[in-house]
DNA sequence: GACCTGCTGCGGGATG
């Protein structure tokens, strides 16, 4: 046993660290001198499983390591989370004092002071913790190759969280330059000097991911895989309501079972609720307390718009087991360790599988403990989902992380970077960007094409200063003018948010902040409810909204503009299974079972699809003429079907439609009376044939590229979002990045950015992969073409996604959905009055 | 008069 060994052993028996197998796997692998990626949930020990053996082969190498000073950097530890990095140091911390290692363990992000900063420049630690934005302004510092000299091992933590986003990609940049820091371009000898380990959780496409990190040029034989399979035992139940037939056919909130939730809350000493949104979390704690007024004092909300004051607060709380329940948002899905956690409910679809194992995770959370998580429907069909979701578990079904490719915009802030700081040569720079699995295709005339534009502003900009960034100096380019220099380090990061506004106390502390948009709402002394309180709006000033408290029981509960989850790929493949079992008439689920009235009822309405069959119902009203198209496939799909179909009706027999949709399906609605079985003859009406040419006629492809184009812009260092603490107001913002964008698309045809921004639109706005794949499903399928009289279980949902945000009228959304029950229900067909709520909302949108 | 979808994450200059 060498000493190092020796030290390892004693620390493990020292702590009677439970030995997982993979654990000593780990260590083999990593003395043998390979990378690769280690499979492993938070909780199993991970971080030590990769930090001892580097401290062993540390020891092995240094025996006098006791009384050695000024290592250098050995071992960087990159995380997506500032949380997680200290976290991760106290614990390494930890370990290095108990074994008398003089080492310190620091971290470097955002939140370390300035002093401790410029301290860190000047004696490196062993170890440090960082996060990728922060590895990207360590290589905008001058002499940076000092800095990662000695550098021995690099950890990527939590790398499923970064792969599949640009955050990513600038991890597989830095990487590509860590790896050839100081050894000559001819030297081969690189490709090992560097340890590269990634630590994820299980996802799809695992073997990928480790490709992804270690890029292209990495020996395969050096590359490897461990697994933890840590047995883990997760009980999965979902809540019924009672009667599934009065339960809402539609809606998101699922506030109905409250009872039967807080009966769970009452029965578990600490809960955590999830739900899906920041204001449907705003909600549930509203409902709580004023139904269950004895949870005062023992609940907390968590959400991403609430103050890291705060959200510190209820993680520490919820360490001491103080609270009772937390109401949360995925602001809980990753990082601390949450131990007294013994039960944890989703409220709402989470819409992918490992979403809610990573939730149904945070219960139980340490070796052998049992997980437990339960499901709450919002509506009857979600239920469905439920069994979709304990199938796929069980199969071990999970989510891909696709990796971004080329990411232009990422690769030009990367460019500018090391052209602050070192400046780069032309041809190195390429060969390193390529050896990337992000650029791999990249051609040297993009390249080029980019080199011009961050030296020269391109084709179009030329002549202004501003974009000219970059010189070139005896082959290497380098950025000289200070200016320039600072405003990129300020501007490092892939991130973009909208603007905000900061509420605040007029006392003084923050609580958080909200839209522009809601916050314009509100009129002085209207009351509102945010962060659990109920508050009086007094005053805007500075981009902050001044309140104080409020008395009032009721007020508005905000909401914010965020991204739209589609139900994901595999999850709705499950679903299709679970309907084909149910059209085949197995019913061995418990949520089968209590969906049975309504499945009976889809039967003699209309029809149950198996899984060769496509469902379309048909059917008149006062309204119009409804088509209803049933692939579920998720809603973003379903948005660019809808339209796609739309436009190849309208091309034959000119005619408007008004769409809507949710995730397993959506509505063509129009005045016109449409001849359907005339399209079902033709091949051509789901073909793929001409779909990019279809879409880009159907869809406002340009207007969904510039949304896009402003990011790419930010990110692209195209737009400057202004100085800390005097922003640049975001109107402005958003013109000169509309500006640029018509200028590119006018002039420059082949900009790198525009088409960027046309890519980006079709692959996530679009899910254009993903609709190929369901239309190349359809046309293989039987359809069955119902005509109907009146809303099946199916369609209600759809058609009452499209009332959702109709906000002229008084009545509630309960009523609005109960009145149209009614009417439908008892008189069959046709309801003047709707007709006029129909207008084009969020998802209503207006066809041709 | 008003709750009725839409998550998360980072970072921020320098001198004598």
């Amino acid at each position: 046993m060498t000493p190092g060994q020796q030290v390892i052993r004693q620390w493990y028996k020292q702590k009677s660290w439970q030995q997982f197998p993979f654990q000593k796997e780990m260590e083999r692998t990593y003395l043998a001198g390979n990378s690769g990626l280690l499979n492993a949930p938070t909780g199993s020990g991970k971080t030590f499983a990769l930090f001892l053996p580097f401290l062993a082969d540390f020891i092995n190498k240094h025996p006098d390591y006791k009384t050695r000073q000024n290592n250098g950097l050995q071992m960087l530890w990159i995380t997506p989370l500032r949380a997680l990095t200290n976290d991760i140091r106290k614990a390494m911390q930890e370990v290095c004092d108990d074994l008398g290692i003089p080492w310190k363990i620091a971290t470097r992000t955002g939140d370390t002071p300035a002093a401790e900063k410029a301290a860190l420049k000047k004696k490196l630690p062993e170890v440090l913790l960082t996060t990728p934005e922060s590895l990207h302004l360590m290589l905008a510092q001058k002499d940076y190759p000092a800095i990662f000299k000695s550098l021995q091992v690099l950890v990527v933590d939590e790398w499923h969280e970064l792969l599949g986003t640009k955050r990513g990609v600038q991890v597989e940049l830095g990487l590509s330059k860590l790896k050839v820091l100081g050894i000559p371009p001819e030297d081969q000898s690189h490709k090992t000097r560097l340890k590269i380990w990634g630590i994820s959780a299980t996802i799809g496409n695992l073997e990928q991911a480790a490709d992804v990190l270690l890029g292209n040029d990495f020996p395969p034989e050096n590359i490897k895989m461990v697994r933890a399979n840590v047995e883990k035992k997760l009980v999965i139940k979902s809540i019924i309501p009672e009667n599934v037939e009065n339960y809402s056919w539609a809606g998101h909130i699922g506030l109905k079972l409250l009872p039967q939730v807080m009966e769970l809350v009452a029965k578990s000493k600490t809960t955590l609720i999830f739900t899906n949104t920041r204001s449907q979390s705003e909600i549930w704690y509203h409902a709580i307390l004023d139904n269950y007024p004895e949870y005062a004092g023992v609940m907390a909300m968590h959400h991403g718009s609430l103050d890291n004051e705060l959200r510190n607060w209820v993680e520490a709380a919820l360490h001491a087991e103080a609270l009772k329940v937390v109401v949360c948002t995925s602001s809980l899905d990753l990082g601390v360790d949450f131990r007294p956690v013994d039960t944890v409910i989703q409220v709402g679809s989470p819409k992918g599988v490992a979403r809610f194992m990573q939730r149904a995770g945070r219960s139980g959370h340490h070796p052998g403990a049992i997980s437990k998580a339960y499901f709450v429907p919002t509506h009857s069909m979600e239920l469905l989902e439920g069994a979709a979701l304990k199938q796929a578990i069980k199969q071990g079904i999970f989510e891909s992380r696709d990796p971004m490719l080329l990411a232009m915009d990422v690769l030009i802030q990367y460019m500018v970077t090391l052209a602050v700081s070192e400046g780069f040569k032309a041809d190195e720079l390429f060969k390193e960007v390529k050896s990337t699995y992000a650029f791999a295709d990249l051609t040297s005339k993009e390249f080029s094409q980019l080199l011009d534009f961050i030296t020269n502003g391109g084709k179009t900009l030329a002549q202004y200063d501003e974009f000219l960034k970059v010189e070139i100096e005896n082959g290497v380019y380098k950025v000289f003018s200070r200016r320039v220099a600072m405003r990129h380090r300020l501007s490092i990061g892939t991130i973009t948010s909208e603007m905000s506004i900061r509420v605040k106390w007029l006392s003084g502390g923050s609580l958080g902040t909200l839209e522009e948009s809601f916050i314009s709402k509100l009129k002085p002394g209207n009351t509102f409810w945010f962060a659990g309180r109920s508050l009086e709006f007094v005053r805007i000033k500075e981009m902050s909204a001044y309140v104080k408290k409020s008395t009032a029981k009721k007020g508005l509960i905000p909401s914010w503009a965020g991204g739209r989850m589609p139900l994901s790929s595999q999850l709705s493949a499950v679903f299709r299974d679970k309907l084909d079992e149910v059209a085949h008439g197995i019913e061995k689920d418990e949520e089968v079972i209590a969906l049975k009235p309504l499945f009976d009822l889809q039967k003699q309405l209309s029809h149950l699809p198996q899984s060769h069959e496509f469902l379309i119902e048909s059917f008149k009203s006062r309204e119009g003429h409804h088509l209803l198209f049933y692939p579920f496939e998720g809603r973003l799909v379903h948005e660019g079907m809808a339209s796609l179909l739309a436009y190849r009706i309208s091309r034959v027999k000119p005619a408007s439609f008004s769409l809507a949709m949710n995730d397993y399906g959506f509505e063509l609605l129009t005045d016109e009376d449409v001849d359907i079985e005339q399209f079902l003859e033709d091949a051509d009406f789901f073909s793929i044939e001409g779909l990019l040419d279809d879409i880009q006629h159907s869809l406002n492809a340009n207007e969904m590229a510039r949304r896009r184009f402003r990011d790419i812009a930010h990110i692209g260092g195209l737009v400057f979002t202004g100085y800390p603490g005097q922003q640049v107001k975001n109107k402005h913002l958003q013109a000169s990045s509309s500006l640029l964008f018509d200028v590119f698309s006018e002039y420059e045809p082949d900009n790198l950015l525009v088409r960027q921004a046309y890519n980006e639109a079709l692959a996530f706005q679009l899910e254009e992969f993903r609709m190929r794949m369901a239309l190349q499903r359809i046309v293989k399928q039987n359809i069955i073409l119902k005509h109907i009289d009146r809303p099946t279980p199916f369609a209600f949902p759809i058609m009452v996604d499209s009332l959702g945000r109709e906000k002229l009228t008084t009545e509630t959304m309960e009523d609005r959905i109960g009145k149209m029950a009614r009417q439908y229900g008892a008189e069959g067909v046709g309801i003047e009055q709707n007709k006029k709520q129909r207008k084009p909302g969020v998802t209503r949108k207006k066809g041709f």
